[in-house]
RNA sequence: CAGGGGGUAGUUCAGGUGGCAGAACGCCGGAAUCGGGAUCCGGAGGUCGCGGGUUCAAAUCCCGCCCCCCUGACCA
């Protein structure tokens, strides 16, 4: 290619909009350009790079037995109706209707389209383990898309789904999945974690998350040093000692006090003197089956993952202030399980240990304090719902977990039966008995991973793409077009790369040699040659992106330039910056 | 969705007490130059987000709408 002839327009001011360096020089080397929030152009060098990640993905995918398919981006309303989620994930479906009034989707996963696929034509338990996938265009109305293509509203994303009659045949895909979402990792060069996940809206009963690292990542990781536990923090439980509060006291009699304009767990431990361990927080919840209350001890947080799945209801939000006081005649900040006797009570284990608790008064500017469990209050349910931090014990060992961050890129899940039953997707058992598909689903962002990518191989003055993902692998650099040496050397050079199959750009633009220079550094070339003074010794310069050396190799000998040339790509590898 | 900020040249941004539409970079033409976005001369480029209102006069004030960005995710 030639760079006089790319469609490549590079920035050198960063756009206004980006916060984190994979936006900034995706944008800036011309790779991807914002059409709207959270939608973009791939330009071609994001386009080539997309590409190289989407072979990688579609390679492993084809390894492991998967068989690719297309479904439609455009979904009918009714398939999400039958499963619940039309009004589950609602919101963050982009919704749109045809001539007629009728309602469709633009599809944010196929787990009810492939299902009705299957539904249909399978009928035989020897039909029998079948994984399809394919890699097509998503969409999700965010809430708030950001960070260039990490969070957007239309992505490139692979979904696998397999169908299986037995839950040991889906283990069998569920680890070769595993295996080959390893290997899309190693072949992007990226460092990761495979932690235990939460699954969330998609269901099911067992998931990992395929996590890169990155300080700037959404998903946050607790893992332990010891014994090696990985998990997200949404699914980490707690399997720790309950501190005791109180507990060696006498039980005193509840007593309700002003506190007057004092509402957050903070406040109320100032203003009464207390320890906020002895404060008991109630929040409330709306879920499918109305007001849920949620209690914990006062310094901890509650987890809502821990809780959805809990109540086993993942359209619950937090009550806002207007249905609370509708509910109860009482502002938020002031609402406690005294008293609340008719709604739904899940408290966390912690509160169990608490004596003499101070709890919201359940009337304006008051509190309780010396409330007590079973005689003051009573808990429907008790679980672990608690949000575990840096610091807690791991569950399996017991020393303190750590925590990082990263860039969900694959989320593997083993639904079980949920999609097949409730779109009554049977097949025939050898007992000739009807049986729901037991189904596994795996997702992997494809365009997310070049942002993830770049968040790990940049540094101050561009991108520095690992090998199997560059746009090209060499830029031939002609300091200076005008003299002719140059030219005829840099053509000789790159038409040399051209027939021994390699990936190479000849930049022949009649521009300054620090716009080129710069221009190679910002895209992230792997190995740049540089044809300019040193040709009077006969000689052109390699760099490689990830090092300040430059070596000298004599340009008349092409066997061996191109020889040089390979050994240097052969040893390029670029070094993670986490 | 809530709160905040914003929308002016291709980009990054000034102007905003009402009175001729601005800069830098980029772009086009030219000069000289050619190893890190260098220099000089000349030039093109705008429904000031959209619609309405107030006014002799609106980018500027008022109303409505659209879009973009940030923070948050009701942790009481």
């Amino acid at each position: 290619m030639r760079f006089s002839k790319l469609f490549a327009p590079t920035l050198k001011e960063a756009p206004s909009d980006a916060e984190i360096k994979s936006h900034e020089y995706l944008v800036r080397g011309a790779f991807i350009r914002k059409v709207t929030a959270g939608v973009f152009n791939y330009l071609p060098l994001g386009k080539r790079v997309l590409d190289k990640i989407w072979r990688i993905v579609k390679e492993e995918m084809d390894n492991i037995g998967a068989q690719e398919i297309l479904m439609p981006i455009i979904q009918p309303a009714e398939l999400w109706k039958m499963t619940g989620r039309w009004d589950d994930y609602g919101p963050t479906m982009m919704k749109l209707y045809d001539r007629h009034g009728r309602e469709f989707t633009l599809g944010p996963t196929h787990e009810e389209v492939v299902t009705f696929l299957m539904k249909n034509e399978l009928s035989s338990y020897k039909q029998l383990p079948v994984t399809v996938y394919q890699i097509a265009n998503k969409y999700r109305d965010e809430l708030r898309p950001r960070y260039g293509l990490l969070r957007g509203r239309e992505f490139v994303m692979k979904d696998a789904y397999s169908f299986h009659s037995s839950w040991e045949s889906l283990d069998e895909v569920y680890q070769d999945m595993r295996k080959a979402y390893k290997k899309i990792m190693e072949r992007t060069s990226l460092r990761y974690l495979v932690i235990e996940a939460a699954s969330g809206a998609i269901g099911g009963n067992q998931s990992h998350e395929f996590v890169s690292l990155a300080p700037i990542g959404e998903s946050n990781v607790l893992y332990c040093e010891k014994c090696g536990y990985q998990a997200s923090d949404e699914r980490t439980p707690y399997k720790g000692e309950y501190e005791k509060v109180g507990m060696d006291e006498e039980e005193k009699e509840l007593e309700r006090v002003a506190t007057p304009n004092v509402k957050t767990v903070e406040q109320v431990a100032d203003f009464l003197g207390v320890d906020k361990k002895r404060i008991v927080k109630s929040l409330l919840y709306v879920g499918r089956k109305g007001m849920v209350m949620a209690l914990i001890r006062g310094e901890l947080e509650i987890n809502e993952e821990k809780l959805k799945e809990v109540l086993k209801d993942q359209s619950l939000r937090m009550a806002t202030p207007e249905e609370v006081l509708e509910k109860f005649g009482v502002p938020i900040g002031f609402i406690g399980p005294v008293g609340a006797d008719d709604v739904y009570i899940v408290a966390d284990h912690s509160v169990k240990y608490i004596k003499n608790a101070v709890v919201g008064g359940m009337k304006e500017d008051t509190h309780y304090i010396n409330a007590n469990l079973d005689r003051d209050f009573k808990v429907d349910e008790w679980a672990d719902i608690r949000m575990l931090k840096e610091g807690d014990p791991c569950p399996v060992c017991g020393a303190p977990l750590k925590a990082t961050k990263g860039i969900e890129l694959g989320h593997v899940f083993k639904l079980g039966t949920k999609y097949s039953e409730a779109m009554k997707a049977y097949y025939m058992d050898e007992k000739g008995e009807l049986k729901p598909f037991i189904m596994g689903c795996y997702g992997w962002g494809v365009s997310r991973t070049m942002a993830a990518i770049v968040e790990q191989y940049h540094d101050d003055k561009g991108i520095i793409w690992p090998l199997s993902v560059a746009p090209f692998t060499y830029i031939v650099t002609v300091v200076n077009m005008n003299k002719k040496e140059q030219v005829e050397a840099g053509e000789k050079i790159y038409k040399a790369l051209l027939e021994a199959g390699e990936e190479v750009v000849i930049d022949d633009r009649q521009v300054t040699p620090g716009i080129k220079f710069n221009d190679a550094d910002l895209i992230g070339f792997p190995i740049r040659i540089t044809v300019g003074k040193a040709l009077k010794e006969g000689k052109v310069e390699v760099k490689m992106r990830n090092s300040s050396e430059r070596v000298k190799v004599d340009f008349e000998d092409e066997g061996k330039l191109v020889k040089v040339l390979k050994e240097m790509k052969e040893s390029y590898k670029p070094k993670p910056k986490v």
